[in-house]
DNA sequence: CTAAAAATTTAGACTTGTCTAAATTTTTAG
DNA sequence: CTAAAAATTTAGACAAGTCTAAATTTTTAG
């Protein structure tokens, strides 16, 4: 049906959209799978050809709702791939982008379906990410930072806005999971840095860091 | 490392080379993977420049040491998916192949071993194949067909020369499975047919069958 | 507003893997 | 043994996807 490279092109112009604004640029596009500008602009005029985004020379690409579909589907196959390298492989959640990265372009009209049933319809990856269902639906974080919660009140950490490999290692040691229940201690006005307590611990959380973890208060 | 068409040329020179003589012909090759054998003829002087198979002009190809083991993991890989398929996604032994043509070039150094592990440690994929472990060894089966049986004489079913899909269903009608004890009791001379007993069910089957089937005297 | 900078596209080339048609080699039948 | 048939290779073409370098358009700074 798509190609790989088709597939990855929307799943990153999907991604791209729900960051950034509502065209995103080729640019954009070319950092993100670290390829040159050019490429960018050649299969973006492919997938125009095939109505999978609306393209309009220097404007910039968005998703029209086929392509959008076809993302939506990428996304989940990818994020219950993750789910299941983590829950019955037992990797850890910094160990299985790149494994995902291949898993989500394997096709079967059934396999994604058996897959999420043998995971137990699982409603978010291991990074706190919401899985698309069968129908495409999917449920948006509400964006609550940590970085907005005020002292003394608590929180429960449900996702990361960045899941790199490097930031998932750093929180994985300051014993901050999903789910990690976090208390307010102190705020630093100068560098809007935070004290926080996770169990027994006290840490110190620099802004940039706070800016990236979704919570909801307690 | 190597590209997915790389992958599938030494899987299938590998299972040529079992299965026909030791040098494998280009047109058994092209034929098997449904192109053409000018375009097998290119690849396999791509493969013999990177020292994966030995090729001399219009005498066909044999796996050098370093293209069977490359070729013995991508059957690991395909066979360890298909019991994944059918012992924990529930999928029929008929229904597994294609996908597993996907999955089988996965690349991961550990999720093959996890997988592996999480599955037991199987010894035979659901055809009966035998899966080599982790250091590409692998048992191969005796070659004792059912069509050799004696009169009178009992058998467990241990695997399939053909594993076709549309084989594969005609021995679900059967209720023929891996481990059926069959017992046979009447050989037909004139067309080599017999009558085998599978468990109540009295069973007429073709001498083209009972050469297509492995089986372990009891 | 305008010139320089930045972003984007175009033109042309390259790689991988495939194909058709023609040429060559090997095998086979008589 | 030899001519026809079959198998194999070569030559040249094509599609997908990428790249560099040059041209063009848009954005930005003053």
């Amino acid at each position: 049906m798509f190609s790989h490279s088709e597939e990855n092109y929307l799943k990153v112009i999907y991604n791209l959209e729900l960051t950034n604004s509502k065209n995103v640029s080729t640019t954009l596009i070319a950092n993100k799978i670290k390829s040159k500008a050019s490429s960018v602009t050649d299969m973006l005029k492919k997938l125009a050809d095939k109505k999978l985004v609306n393209y309009e020379k220097y404007k910039g690409v968005s998703l029209t709702k086929k392509g959008k579909s076809i993302a939506v589907n990428i996304v989940r196959k990818h994020r219950l791939w993750e789910v299941f390298l983590v829950n019955k492989l037992n990797y850890n959640w910094d160990e299985v982008h790149e494994m995902a990265e291949q898993l989500e372009h394997i096709k079967s009209d059934t396999l994604t379906n058996r897959l999420d049933e043998f995971l137990n319809f699982p409603k978010h990856d291991p990074h706190g990410d919401p899985i698309p269902d069968e129908n495409g639906n999917i449920a948006h974080h509400k964006n609550v930072m940590l970085s907005s919660i005020e002292t003394n009140n608590s929180c429960i950490v449900i996702g990361l806005k960045d899941s790199s490999s490097a930031f998932l290692k750093f929180l994985d040691n300051l014993n901050i999971n999903l789910g990690s229940v976090l208390k307010i201690i102190s705020k630093e006005s100068f560098d809007n840095s935070m004290l926080i307590e996770n169990n027994t611990h006290l840490i110190s959380i620099s802004n940039q860091i706070s800016k990236n973890i979704f919570v909801k208060n307690l």
